[in-house]
DNA sequence: GCTGGTTATGTCTGGGAAAACATATCGGAA
DNA sequence: TTCCGATATGTTTTCCCAGACATAACCAGC
């Protein structure tokens, strides 16, 4: 019960800001782990992009989405805010809404069939 | 009432295959025009990249979106199949539902003002 | 049998995005 | 005061895709 592998829906907005499959698991990585590096590992991305990705989203919300703190015992850490948790929320009612929607159905149907290629 | 310049929503299935707001504002424009040529230069992009869109569409499709014909006197010609016309009012169909959801306002209103900047 | 506009492809190259690599910094705990 | 794991960035390198350019094939009509 994981999400479809098949489908993911990327929001474009104007001025090159994209908000797609690949923040929204992150922020959800990042809320279940309590890390940006443990999140990029369970997502296999290197902390250098999964750093920039949450930079990128704090720039471009009215506020962050994720706040972090640096040293300590754990050595830091960071947690979605409520801003944060909220866009995730709202994404993933969006997909489920695609998901549900006959006319996706439909578009799926009339892919070939790529169960026998590589 | 032409489509909203500030969303585009991109689908994502396995093995690669994309279908966005480009493809399908490019079949919208051959069904319009004719031509695969025309419908290019009408979006402003090469007749190779158009072309290129449109194989790749015919390739991952049970069945071709769009035929084409050679020479004769106008040159030649393009137009969607029935499958063509199908996906696309799919694809806008689920523009048109996604536009409408109260999750996509919240998600802009969550981003920063753009207005006032380059 | 030319003409013209279109479909259909091949090739090359520059730029930009992503990955790889490298540090610097932080601070609680032991 | 040392250590550790995480945040925070700078720099370099790789690589792929987009666009530019070029050319062939097609065919109704004149």
């Amino acid at each position: 019960m994981e999400n479809d592998p098949r489908l993911s829906l990327r929001l474009h907005f104007i001025q090159g800001l994209t908000f797609g499959r690949g923040k929204a698991d992150l922020l959800q990585a990042i809320s279940e782990t309590g890390s940006i590096s443990a999140a990029g590992r369970r997502l296999e991305m290197s902390y250098r992009r999964a750093w920039a990705l949450v930079e990128e989203m704090n720039a471009h919300f009215r506020s962050p989405l994720v706040e972090s703190s640096r040293g300590g015992a754990k050595g830091g850490g960071a947690a979605l805010t409520e801003l944060g948790a909220a866009v995730l929320a709202d994404y993933r009612k969006l997909e489920d809404m695609l998901r549900a929607a006959p006319e996706l159905d439909r578009l799926r149907n009339a892919l070939t069939d790529m169960s026998e290629q590589k």
